[in-house]
RNA sequence: GGCGAGGUAGCUCAGCUGGUUAGAGCGCAUGAUUCAUAAUCAUGAGGUCGCCGGUUCAAGCCCGGCUCUCGCUACCA
């Protein structure tokens, strides 16, 4: 694309379900911040737009638990998330929310335009249906017992405690989660998007025209692609949503992923809605002369890149996003995010305990950030780069001209002399960065822009060494104005070029150089403060953090590990009484395995050849992970041989070998203490 | 198991279509310096570029195999 003409720049919508923590900012948020702030200093026509994407199942399982409404979850969350990006200078033009009318209607006609186009497949099936509360159920609304491995308490989608996926006719005994009732198959109707039509389209529009875009980007739409694209699922049966707007479409809503994206678009109504100017938001998504940029972590790659372009070429009205530079996962002192586990840095609890250190965090986070792999936070890293780079470097630079101005002229910018080499030199240097910060932030490299940034600072404290004015000003007190008139025109570069990363010290430092913006096209200047200019009041732009303070998040965090730990050690509860005779059906045999091998293509599962002294058979068993094939050939187990054969990968199991599962997941093999031949019974 | 991404100095990362002694920042060591929040500046040490094989006059970069990490997926009594 050319020059465009303008941009709208789309930034992921984060779930209601909960805060944000520092993960989002790293992938999503800062780098979409800096982006849009430098597109704004160079005076593009630039919208930002995000919002709340507050649908789904999960919310609703949430406002259950908690004995609220949906919408009170929302509105909470919504709230939190909002007041964080605003208070961490996240500068959105529009902060949405999906639960608004407008976005309804917006999601709502973009459904009904695409189901008058034909543009969906309609499809029965028969689903579990809770007569009681009289709604289909979501899959995660089902419970019952595990096919696998007998857990009571498995999701209609998933078991989580032996992790199998699972669909809810899977489950023996299944109950409804709202009523506890069991629930009937019921027909019901849903509506598909034909994702197998658009394979040529999306082949051509990503595979052929946008081989720029990123490793990780591109190589998951081709996995996708190439893997063959199956029609999905656009509505759910659910009371929580958008209802589709079809006749006979009562009770059911719109899949969540299908109305979210949609959110970019009505929050881009909103905005010029409020700006009074109800239709101008067409062009920011309609004209191709717009560069449609969507930031997102790479867990939304399939959805930006396959199944939203999908819909906008359905739709027909709409340009495609220009590139999607997804990032990948930040981890917090080498273990996941999570938020389930409270494993995290939530953004509002920094933002109390780090009081006007907002830019601390957004350097930290883009200096490492994860760009094409997984990085990993650790609060050393943390105080490190304030400690040895903001304050050391960057601070204490800044300090130091306007300190030596202070001493020898009073404060005001002094007049220029004429030039040494050196000093030609390091102005020249100073000019180039302009080109470098602008090539690195157009190819999404945030990093490598911010280490340019830095490297301002570097420049003007290798300049105040190498000229020394403090040495000078006791013979020359002329050539030490032309120094500090120089290191003066670099701070001011360098106040300037902070302001899409750090807007925070970016305002302070313009607060203390006495000046007003300057243009980003004057970036490299050396005559950005004039001869006599007066400057502000310095202060300190950072301050070293305390061993202390890394210490004390250390401990919070060692203490959410052992809550954590406390509470998955804890015994899982007796289950329901039975009687003698339901254990008396069990027959249990001690065996001896004679031999054992992986089973080919899996990753679980091994083919045990057990004697059980009824006979020899084979059973498969997922503990591969666990026990090689050689630990396990001699052992001597317990096993449920009256269990009804299972094939498993081709391979007829013929029984169960009994394991006990510790609460951290390890197994341990069950073993006769004592003589016991095989084919005795256990009872 | 399949697919995708990644494995380069202690840490975080660059290395363009293969071509001189593999680079940067931080950390570390030594020296200089004192205007500055003991900050700065210079110099240096430190890498068999995950492992094995191949193509080539030449490979971190190309090809084959293996291995480890992350994600998706399959599969887990």
């Amino acid at each position: 694309m050319k020059t465009p003409k303008r941009y709208t720049i789309t930034s992921a919508l984060p779930y209601a379900n909960g805060p944000v923590h520092i993960g989002h900012l790293a992938g999503v948020y800062i780098p979409s911040d800096i982006y849009t702030r430098y597109l704004r200093a160079r005076g593009a026509d630039v919208i930002s737009v995000c919002g709340s994407d507050e649908h789904g199942v999960p919310i609703t399982i949430t406002a259950r638990r908690e004995g609220v409404t949906p919408q009170q979850v929302v509105d909470k969350y919504h709230g939190m998330i909002k007041e964080a990006f605003e208070r961490f200078g996240i500068a959105f033009d529009v902060y949405s929310r999906t639960s608004s009318p407008r976005h309804h209607r917006t999601a709502s006609d973009f459904f009904r335009r695409l189901y008058d186009q034909g543009d969906f497949i309609e499809q029965t099936t028969e689903q579990y249906y809770d007569p009681e509360a009289k709604q289909f159920l979501a899959d995660r609304y089902i419970t019952g017992t595990c096919p696998r491995c007998q857990n009571e308490r498995a999701y209609g989608d998933q078991c989580e405690k032996c992790g199998s996926t699972l669909s809810p006719t899977e489950l023996i005994d299944p109950k409804s989660a709202i009523t506890g009732a069991a629930p009937i198959l019921k027909e019901t109707k849903h509506w598909f998007l034909p994702l197998d039509r658009y394979e040529g389209f999306l082949r051509e529009w990503i595979l052929e025209g946008h081989k720029e875009w990123k490793p990780n980007v591109y190589g998951q739409c081709k996995s996708w692609i190439d893997g063959g694209l199956l029609p999905r699922a656009v509505s759910r049966d659910l009371d929580w949503g958008i209802p589709v707007p079809v006749e006979g479409a009562e009770g059911k809503v719109l899949y969540v992923w299908f109305d979210a994206p949609i959110g970019y678009i009505s929050a881009t109504q909103e905005l010029f809605e409020q700006r009074g100017d109800p239709d101008g938001w067409k062009p920011y998504w309609q004209d191709d002369e717009t560069k449609l940029v969507h930031f997102i972590g790479k867990d939304n790659i399939v959805f930006h890149c396959i199944v939203f372009p999908s819909m906008l070429k359905a739709h027909g009205d709409y340009i495609l996003p220009e590139n999607v530079p997804a990032n990948e996962f930040l981890n917090l002192e080498n273990d996941k995010i999570s938020t389930s586990r409270n494993w995290a840095v939530w953004l509002h609890e920094y933002l109390a305990e780090f009081p006007g250190k907002e830019d601390v965090l957004r350097y930290t986070l883009c200096a490492n950030a994860p760009e094409t792999k997984d990085n990993d936070f650790t609060w050393r890293d943390f105080q490190a780069r304030n400690n040895n780079e903001l304050v050391a470097i960057y601070g204490n630079f800044v300090n130091r001209a306007l300190v030596l101005t202070e001493k020898y002229f009073g404060g005001t910018v002094p007049p220029v002399g004429p030039l040494t080499e050196f000093d030609q030199q390091t102005l020249a240097e100073l000019a180039g960065c302009k080109r470098l910060i602008e090539e690195n932030l157009e190819a999404y490299r945030f990093r490598e822009a911010l280490r340019e940034l830095m490297n301002i600072a570097r420049l003007g404290n290798k300049y105040l060494a190498d000229t020394e004015p403090w040495k000078v000003a006791k013979t020359d007190l002329d050539r030490v104005a032309t120094i500090l008139h120089v290191a003066l025109q670099i701070t001011a570069n360098l106040a300037l070029a902070s302001g899409p990363f750090l807007p925070f010290t970016a305002g302070k430092l313009f607060g203390m150089l006495g000046a007003d913006k300057f243009a980003w096209d004057r970036l490299g200047a050396a005559d950005l403060l004039p001869e006599g200019h007066r400057l502000g009041t310095p202060a300190l732009l950072f301050e070293k953090i305390e061993d202390s303070v890394v210490e004390a998040q250390l401990a919070k965090l060692e203490a959410t590990k052992q809550a954590n730990q406390a509470a998955s050690a804890t015994v899982a509860p007796q289950k329901e009484t039975i009687q003698f005779d339901d254990f008396a059906k069990m027959d249990i045999r001690v065996a001896q395995v004679t031999a054992a091998e992986k089973v080919e293509k899996t990753q679980k599962l091994l083919k045990l050849t057990v004697d059980t002294g009824i006979d020899t058979r084979t059973i498969v068993s997922g503990i591969a992970e666990h026990f090689t094939p050689e630990q396990m050939v001699g052992k001597r187990v317990l096993v449920l041989v009256n269990l009804a054969p299972r094939p498993l990968k081709g391979i007829e199991s013929q029984g169960m070998i009994l394991m006990a599962e510790t609460p951290d997941g390890k197994l341990v093999i069950v073993s006769p203490d004592g003589e016991a031949p095989a084919g005795s019974i256990v009872g």
